[in-house]
DNA sequence: GTCTTAATGATTGATAACGCTCATAACCAA
DNA sequence: TTGGTTATGAGCGTTATCAATCATTAAGAC
């Protein structure tokens, strides 16, 4: 039987903040709650679901916590085997007790997530992004730090002058970063900001990683941060040849390796 | 082939770390991860879940998420009218353009909220609360900054001791904070942290509106910020009754009124 | 080195969840 | 009122997930 459309988007709603105040909700649970079928529950998950509002799962539903990281979670989609193994191998590096900074960016991102993976103890943290920092402190016995600055809330970072002032009180043993691309010109990125946190990094870090997707390999960006990837130690999934074949101006750039 | 006991340990605590990290994962892609047949995640899922370190669900399972989802939408379900009615109140008093600072707590988040969905032009906030700037983020031509400081994940804001020596640099016109409790001997918060950014902002601002739900009202808290709500504008539910009653020693601040 | 124990992956039958279709009944606009 | 529309729940075949079993292989104890 039909029913009022507001009564149905008023459910939908309900569903919604229902599912945000729970974290998880099997169909059966729902089904229950509402008096309704399980059809229509599917039906309402369906709808709810294309417009963002949650994540399905088999046999439940899921709020879209990360639709407050959607920017950065749907990059992190792309090429998510390959940052997965950027992600490890650079969280391999880590000792316990280590200073490290972790710049905005899903392939950094993959980073953090392995660390915590890998349950590195005592770390102590740095980073503007805050998906990053979310996922750090799921480590117990990390210490993590936001710099200051502008929020991007886009990006789901802080940026600004403020943030690279900012990060010169530190020192780290490892800086993680990203790029939007490397070619024959250099290394590139989509923020001005970004390059000044970038040679701020090579000055008070022991090493910095640039984590670079082999999808990166070729390509430009608005902003040159580095004419060549002198000085940085460089993960990626791509081939010397692919590398070679884009002309990429390593520099003594050390090339790690994946596992 | 059986395998060391420390690895099947140590992968088993992997894999409560990355749920952690993910909120929730599918059965398959722990197994892709891992390099493990379905039918050992199951078994190490059967075991964590048994240790109360996850919630298996059909298909996945998911973090205890009582630790990453509850504290914020948790405490803002509560008083929600009360907080509501302070939020809108409190973004009355706010003109276009101003400066303005909003604590973390569910209360001033209730005033940015309110910011939002006023339209107000031309803010420019600065928050502790990764919550409230990712709500004012909506405000498309406002400017979101966020003090530098150590991230507490529980809370989702950035505190400590840089996070009130990075306030001086600015000047409010408007300062929203909120407290643990207020009783007979003052003005309580849970953080010692707090109490210094309080005192920076007393000073730094032009006018310190304390929000303060009804039910805080009487309560007492670990720390105390001030022995008087001296200096402050007070913005409650509550009726000078309440205030006389719980003998709150209200100095000379001033009550503003709901609406 | 030998024996016992334990972890693994493959298989299998059972079960749960899914998408789809269809009849029904109530809404909504002529 | 009337006809079209739309949300609903039930039925059904399909698919995904699960628990249990078993052979295999390496770890750990002696």
């Amino acid at each position: 039987m039909k029913v009022p459309r507001a009564v149905v988007e008023a459910r939908r709603e309900s569903i919604a903040r229902l599912l945000d105040a729970h974290g998880y909700l099997p169909v059966q649970d729902i089904s229950a709650r509402f008096r309704i079928s399980e059809a229509t529950v599917r039906r309402d998950l369906v709808e709810l679901a294309s417009r963002r509002r949650l994540t399905r799962t088999r046999g439940g539903a899921l709020t879209d916590f990360n639709l407050r990281f959607a920017p950065v979670d749907e990059r992190r989609a792309t090429d998510a085997s390959a940052k997965d193994a950027i992600g490890r191998a650079g969280a391999a590096l880590v000792g316990p007790g280590s200073w490290v900074y972790i710049d905005a960016g899903s392939t950094p991102l993959a980073v953090a997530e392995a660390l915590v993976a890998a349950g590195t103890p005592g770390l102590r943290v740095v980073t503007p992004s805050l998906a990053a920092a979310q996922v750090l402190a799921g480590l117990p016995d990390a210490e993590v730090h936001i710099p200051g600055g502008l929020y991007l809330g886009r990006q789901q970072m802080v940026a600004g002058p403020r943030a690279a002032k900012a990060l010169r009180g530190w020192k780290f043993d490892w800086s993680f970063v990203g790029a939007e691309g490397a070619d024959a010109r250099g290394l590139h990125n989509s923020q001005d900001d970004i390059v000044a946190v970038a040679h701020a990094l090579l000055e008070i870090s022991e090493r910095v990683v640039l984590c670079l997707a082999r999808a990166k390999i070729g390509r430009g960006g608005p902003v040159r941060v580095a004419p060549t990837l002198d000085g940085f130690h460089l993960l990626t999934d791509a081939t010397r040849a692919d590398l070679r074949r884009a002309r990429v101006p390593l520099g003594d750039c050390r090339l790690l390796p994946l596992s």
